[in-house]
DNA sequence: AGACCAACCTGCTGGC
DNA sequence: TGCCAGCAGGTTGGTC
Protein backbone atom coordinates (compact mmCIF):
# COMPACT_ATOMS: atom_id res chain seq x y z
CA UNK A 1 0.00 0.00 0.00
CA UNK A 2 2.03 2.58 1.25
CA UNK A 3 4.35 4.87 -1.16
CA UNK A 4 6.80 7.48 -0.18
CA UNK A 5 3.94 10.37 1.02
CA UNK A 6 2.37 7.73 3.11
CA UNK A 7 5.39 6.30 4.63
CA UNK A 8 6.44 9.91 5.14
CA UNK A 9 3.03 11.15 6.70
CA UNK A 10 3.56 8.51 9.21
CA UNK A 11 7.44 8.72 9.38
CA UNK A 12 6.33 12.49 10.41
CA UNK A 13 3.18 11.52 13.06
CA UNK A 14 6.02 9.15 14.75
CA UNK A 15 8.68 11.61 15.02
CA UNK A 16 7.93 14.20 17.81
CA UNK A 17 6.30 11.03 19.75
CA UNK A 18 9.35 8.76 18.95
CA UNK A 19 12.55 10.89 18.60
CA UNK A 20 13.96 10.96 22.99
CA UNK A 21 11.69 8.14 23.92
CA UNK A 22 12.99 4.92 25.50
CA UNK A 23 11.12 1.81 24.38
CA UNK A 24 10.12 -0.09 27.78
CA UNK A 25 8.72 -2.92 26.50
CA UNK A 26 8.18 -4.86 23.00
CA UNK A 27 5.79 -8.07 22.35
CA UNK A 28 6.15 -9.93 19.04
CA UNK A 29 2.65 -11.13 18.46
CA UNK A 30 3.65 -12.19 14.88
CA UNK A 31 7.01 -13.94 14.54
CA UNK A 32 6.35 -13.49 10.46
CA UNK A 33 6.79 -9.83 10.56
CA UNK A 34 10.53 -10.16 12.09
CA UNK A 35 11.52 -11.42 8.41
CA UNK A 36 13.61 -8.90 7.95
CA UNK A 37 15.45 -9.28 11.16
CA UNK A 38 18.85 -11.24 11.65
CA UNK A 39 18.87 -13.33 14.45
CA UNK A 40 21.99 -14.36 14.19
CA UNK A 41 22.92 -10.34 15.19
CA UNK A 42 20.56 -10.71 18.38
CA UNK A 43 16.96 -11.25 19.62
CA UNK A 44 14.96 -8.79 18.06
CA UNK A 45 13.36 -7.73 21.45
CA UNK A 46 16.30 -8.17 23.59
CA UNK A 47 18.24 -5.56 21.24
CA UNK A 48 15.08 -2.88 21.86
CA UNK A 49 14.70 -2.94 25.39
CA UNK A 50 15.78 -0.07 27.18
CA UNK A 51 17.19 1.76 23.99
CA UNK A 52 16.47 5.70 23.07
CA UNK A 53 15.43 6.15 19.57
CA UNK A 54 18.05 9.14 18.47
CA UNK A 55 15.97 9.89 15.38
CA UNK A 56 13.09 9.12 12.47
CA UNK A 57 14.56 8.51 9.20
CA UNK A 58 13.18 7.64 6.03
CA UNK A 59 14.40 6.45 1.99
CA UNK A 60 12.26 5.85 -0.33
CA UNK A 61 9.44 3.29 1.24
CA UNK A 62 11.95 2.10 4.21
CA UNK A 63 11.86 4.12 7.70
CA UNK A 64 14.18 3.46 10.51
CA UNK A 65 15.06 4.46 13.81
CA UNK A 66 18.47 5.03 15.09
CA UNK A 67 19.05 4.14 18.48
CA UNK A 68 21.89 5.22 21.02
CA UNK A 69 23.83 3.03 22.98
CA UNK A 70 26.87 0.98 21.65
CA UNK A 71 25.21 -1.17 19.42
CA UNK A 72 26.86 -4.61 17.99
CA UNK A 73 30.93 -4.31 17.87
CA UNK A 74 31.37 -0.83 16.17
CA UNK A 75 27.72 -0.74 14.54
CA UNK A 76 24.99 1.96 15.67
CA UNK A 77 21.94 0.07 15.66
CA UNK A 78 18.27 1.42 13.93
CA UNK A 79 14.50 -0.48 14.63
CA UNK A 80 14.21 -0.68 10.47
CA UNK A 81 10.71 -0.55 9.50
CA UNK A 82 9.23 -1.15 6.17
CA UNK A 83 4.92 -1.98 5.62
CA UNK A 84 4.94 -4.09 2.33
CA UNK A 85 1.44 -3.84 0.96
CA UNK A 86 -0.79 -3.06 4.10
CA UNK A 87 1.72 -1.90 7.18
CA UNK A 88 0.44 0.78 9.64
CA UNK A 89 2.09 2.14 12.81
CA UNK A 90 -0.06 3.34 15.09
CA UNK A 91 0.43 5.20 18.46
CA UNK A 92 -2.06 4.97 20.82
CA UNK A 93 -2.53 5.90 24.74
CA UNK A 94 -1.97 2.23 27.30
CA UNK A 95 -5.83 1.60 27.98
CA UNK A 96 -6.42 0.98 23.84
CA UNK A 97 -7.81 -2.28 22.64
CA UNK A 98 -5.42 -4.03 20.80
CA UNK A 99 -6.01 -3.64 17.10
CA UNK A 100 -7.15 -6.56 14.39
CA UNK A 101 -3.70 -7.26 12.67
CA UNK A 102 -1.56 -6.34 15.35
CA UNK A 103 1.78 -7.90 14.91
CA UNK A 104 4.17 -6.15 17.56
CA UNK A 105 3.32 -3.55 20.18
CA UNK A 106 5.74 -1.20 21.94
CA UNK A 107 5.60 0.65 25.21
CA UNK A 108 7.88 4.11 24.50
CA UNK A 109 8.23 6.04 27.70
CA UNK A 110 8.84 9.40 26.16
CA UNK A 111 11.31 11.82 27.99
CA UNK A 112 8.53 14.07 29.17
CA UNK A 113 4.91 12.50 29.59
CA UNK A 114 3.17 9.43 29.66
CA UNK A 115 3.78 6.29 28.22
CA UNK A 116 2.56 5.15 24.56
CA UNK A 117 1.78 2.35 22.89
CA UNK A 118 2.98 2.15 19.05
CA UNK A 119 1.79 -0.82 17.27
CA UNK A 120 2.78 -2.42 14.14
CA UNK A 121 -0.20 -3.61 12.74
CA UNK A 122 -0.66 -4.95 9.07
CA UNK A 123 -2.96 -7.42 7.68
CA UNK A 124 -0.98 -9.60 4.97
CA UNK A 125 2.62 -9.28 6.85
CA UNK A 126 3.89 -8.38 3.81
CA UNK A 127 5.61 -5.49 6.10
CA UNK A 128 8.04 -6.11 8.85
CA UNK A 129 10.36 -4.68 11.67
CA UNK A 130 14.03 -5.61 12.10
CA UNK A 131 16.55 -4.27 14.31
CA UNK A 132 20.11 -3.58 11.64
CA UNK A 133 23.19 -1.94 11.64
CA UNK A 134 23.60 1.48 9.72
CA UNK A 135 26.40 1.71 7.09
CA UNK A 136 27.16 4.51 5.45
CA UNK A 137 26.32 5.27 1.66
CA UNK A 138 27.16 8.60 0.28
CA UNK A 139 26.66 11.49 2.17
CA UNK A 140 24.22 9.28 4.83
CA UNK A 141 23.89 6.22 7.54
CA UNK A 142 21.35 4.06 5.94
CA UNK A 143 20.30 0.14 7.66
CA UNK A 144 22.64 -1.92 5.82
CA UNK A 145 19.34 -3.98 4.35
CA UNK A 146 18.59 -0.47 2.78
CA UNK A 147 21.96 0.18 1.05
CA UNK A 148 21.06 -1.61 -1.99
CA UNK A 149 18.35 1.04 -3.31
CA UNK A 150 18.69 4.24 -4.50
CA UNK A 151 17.90 7.84 -2.88
CA UNK A 152 14.55 9.19 -3.62
CA UNK A 153 13.34 11.86 -5.52
CA UNK A 154 12.15 14.08 -2.61
CA UNK A 155 16.24 13.87 -0.53
CA UNK A 156 18.96 16.44 -1.55
CA UNK A 157 21.11 13.48 -2.36
CA UNK A 158 18.87 11.99 -5.28
CA UNK A 159 21.17 12.75 -8.80
CA UNK A 160 18.84 14.37 -11.30
CA UNK A 161 21.67 13.55 -14.20
CA UNK A 162 22.38 10.22 -13.33
CA UNK A 163 18.86 9.04 -12.85
CA UNK A 164 18.00 10.22 -16.64
CA UNK A 165 21.20 8.94 -17.95
CA UNK A 166 20.70 5.72 -15.74
CA UNK A 167 16.57 5.41 -17.08
CA UNK A 168 17.86 5.69 -20.97
CA UNK A 169 20.24 3.04 -20.56
CA UNK A 170 18.35 0.62 -19.33
CA UNK A 171 16.32 -1.84 -21.30
CA UNK A 172 13.21 -2.63 -20.37
CA UNK A 173 9.82 -0.32 -19.89
CA UNK A 174 9.27 2.85 -18.71
CA UNK A 175 7.05 2.02 -16.09
CA UNK A 176 9.08 -1.19 -14.89
CA UNK A 177 12.04 1.06 -14.35
CA UNK A 178 10.63 4.13 -11.90
CA UNK A 179 8.95 0.49 -10.01
CA UNK A 180 13.12 0.12 -9.76
CA UNK A 181 13.91 0.99 -5.94
CA UNK A 182 17.64 0.70 -7.41
CA UNK A 183 17.23 2.93 -9.78
CA UNK A 184 14.58 5.64 -7.94
CA UNK A 185 13.28 4.94 -4.82
CA UNK A 186 9.66 5.47 -3.15
CA UNK A 187 7.78 5.06 -6.56
CA UNK A 188 4.90 2.56 -6.13
CA UNK A 189 1.87 1.32 -8.55
CA UNK A 190 -0.18 4.67 -7.88
CA UNK A 191 1.98 7.13 -8.24
CA UNK A 192 3.76 5.51 -11.37
CA UNK A 193 0.76 5.44 -13.37
CA UNK A 194 0.04 9.24 -11.99
CA UNK A 195 3.26 10.29 -13.36
CA UNK A 196 3.11 8.44 -16.61
CA UNK A 197 0.06 9.89 -17.09
CA UNK A 198 1.32 13.73 -16.13
CA UNK A 199 4.52 13.09 -18.13
CA UNK A 200 2.15 11.56 -21.54
CA UNK A 201 4.15 8.75 -21.65
CA UNK A 202 2.77 4.61 -21.89
CA UNK A 203 4.62 2.53 -19.35
CA UNK A 204 5.24 0.08 -22.17
CA UNK A 205 7.23 2.54 -23.30
CA UNK A 206 10.90 1.15 -24.20
CA UNK A 207 13.37 3.15 -21.79
CA UNK A 208 15.98 3.65 -24.62
CA UNK A 209 13.58 4.97 -26.71
CA UNK A 210 12.84 8.18 -24.18
CA UNK A 211 14.45 11.09 -24.73
CA UNK A 212 16.69 13.03 -22.40
CA UNK A 213 13.44 15.98 -22.12
CA UNK A 214 11.37 12.88 -21.36
CA UNK A 215 12.76 11.33 -19.10
CA UNK A 216 13.84 14.56 -17.18
CA UNK A 217 9.82 15.76 -17.82
CA UNK A 218 9.04 12.37 -16.19
CA UNK A 219 11.44 12.57 -13.71
CA UNK A 220 9.66 15.81 -12.67
CA UNK A 221 5.99 14.63 -12.44
CA UNK A 222 7.33 11.93 -10.16
CA UNK A 223 8.59 14.76 -8.13
CA UNK A 224 5.55 16.74 -8.32
CA UNK A 225 2.82 13.55 -7.50
CA UNK A 226 4.73 12.76 -4.46
CA UNK A 227 4.58 16.32 -3.13
CA UNK A 228 1.15 16.57 -3.64
CA UNK A 229 0.31 13.21 -2.28
CA UNK A 230 2.08 14.10 1.09
CA UNK A 231 0.54 17.53 1.42
CA UNK A 232 -2.31 15.87 1.20
CA UNK A 233 -1.59 13.00 3.99
CA UNK A 234 -0.74 10.15 1.64
CA UNK A 235 -3.68 8.20 -0.69
CA UNK A 236 -7.04 6.20 1.12
CA UNK A 237 -8.68 3.87 -0.58
CA UNK A 238 -10.30 1.96 2.65
CA UNK A 239 -8.94 0.93 6.07
CA UNK A 240 -5.06 -0.15 4.64
CA UNK A 241 -3.63 2.82 4.96
CA UNK A 242 -4.27 5.00 7.43
CA UNK A 243 -1.44 8.19 9.68
CA UNK A 244 -0.19 7.13 12.90
CA UNK A 245 -3.57 8.00 14.67
CA UNK A 246 -5.61 6.06 12.46
CA UNK A 247 -6.55 9.23 10.15
CA UNK A 248 -6.97 8.63 6.21
CA UNK A 249 -5.50 10.39 3.90
CA UNK A 250 -7.18 12.51 0.96
CA UNK A 251 -5.02 12.45 -2.29
CA UNK A 252 -7.59 9.92 -3.63
CA UNK A 253 -9.63 12.36 -4.56
CA UNK A 254 -6.69 13.78 -6.86
CA UNK A 255 -5.97 10.85 -8.82
CA UNK A 256 -6.07 11.33 -12.53
CA UNK A 257 -5.29 7.68 -14.05
CA UNK A 258 -5.33 4.76 -10.86
CA UNK A 259 -8.29 3.26 -10.40
CA UNK A 260 -9.90 5.41 -12.71
CA UNK A 261 -10.93 3.12 -15.49
CA UNK A 262 -13.76 3.52 -17.67
CA UNK A 263 -13.72 7.84 -16.18
CA UNK A 264 -12.97 10.45 -18.74
CA UNK A 265 -9.41 11.47 -19.14
CA UNK A 266 -9.33 14.72 -16.95
CA UNK A 267 -6.94 16.13 -19.88
CA UNK A 268 -8.94 14.44 -23.21
CA UNK A 269 -12.17 13.01 -22.17
CA UNK A 270 -10.70 9.25 -23.39
CA UNK A 271 -11.77 6.82 -20.80
CA UNK A 272 -9.42 5.41 -19.03
CA UNK A 273 -7.61 2.36 -19.48
CA UNK A 274 -6.82 -0.79 -17.12
CA UNK A 275 -4.57 -3.36 -18.10
CA UNK A 276 -2.61 -5.99 -16.61
CA UNK A 277 0.48 -6.01 -17.11
CA UNK A 278 3.88 -7.26 -14.62
CA UNK A 279 0.69 -8.77 -12.60
CA UNK A 280 -0.69 -5.76 -11.61
CA UNK A 281 -2.91 -2.81 -12.77
CA UNK A 282 -1.51 0.17 -14.76
CA UNK A 283 -4.24 2.84 -15.51
CA UNK A 284 -3.46 4.94 -18.60
CA UNK A 285 -5.06 7.15 -21.21
CA UNK A 286 -4.68 5.57 -24.47
CA UNK A 287 -5.30 8.76 -26.12
CA UNK A 288 -2.52 10.77 -24.12
CA UNK A 289 -0.24 7.95 -23.27
CA UNK A 290 0.96 6.19 -27.00
CA UNK A 291 3.27 3.11 -26.91
C1' DA B 1 24.90 -8.18 -15.63
C1' DG B 2 20.44 -7.34 -16.19
C1' DA B 3 15.65 -8.56 -16.85
C1' DC B 4 11.82 -11.02 -15.30
C1' DC B 5 8.60 -13.72 -12.57
C1' DA B 6 6.95 -16.60 -8.77
C1' DA B 7 6.46 -16.53 -4.00
C1' DC B 8 5.36 -14.52 0.25
C1' DC B 9 0.22 -13.38 2.96
C1' DT B 10 -4.86 -12.15 4.26
C1' DG B 11 -9.25 -10.57 3.10
C1' DC B 12 -12.63 -8.54 0.28
C1' DT B 13 -15.58 -8.32 -3.99
C1' DG B 14 -18.07 -9.88 -7.87
C1' DG B 15 -19.75 -13.53 -10.82
C1' DC B 16 -22.02 -17.84 -11.25
C1' DT C 1 -26.37 -18.77 0.19
C1' DG C 2 -21.90 -20.63 -1.11
C1' DC C 3 -17.84 -21.13 -3.62
C1' DC C 4 -14.15 -19.58 -6.27
C1' DA C 5 -11.48 -16.64 -9.13
C1' DG C 6 -9.48 -12.34 -9.18
C1' DC C 7 -7.58 -8.42 -7.09
C1' DA C 8 -5.04 -5.27 -3.58
C1' DG C 9 -0.64 0.19 -2.40
C1' DG C 10 5.80 -4.32 -2.23
C1' DT C 11 10.10 -6.82 -2.01
C1' DT C 12 12.87 -10.88 -2.41
C1' DG C 13 15.34 -14.60 -4.35
C1' DG C 14 15.97 -17.44 -7.98
C1' DT C 15 16.26 -18.45 -12.99
C1' DC C 16 17.27 -17.41 -17.55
Amino acid sequence: MPELPEVEVVRLGLEPAIVGATLRDVRVLEPRSLKRHDARRGDFVGMLIGRTVNSAQRRGKFMWFPLDGSGTGDHVDALVTHLGMSGQVLLNTRDASPERHLRIQFVIEPGDGEPLLMSFVDQRIFGSMAVDYLVAVGDRWVPSQVAHIAPDPLEPAFDDERFVAAIRAKHTGVKRAILDQTLISGVGNIYADEALWASKIHGERATERLTRAQAESLLAEIRVVLQKALAEGGTSFDEQYLNVNGESGYFAHSLNAYGQTGRPCPRCGTPIVRKSFMNRGSHFCPRCQRR
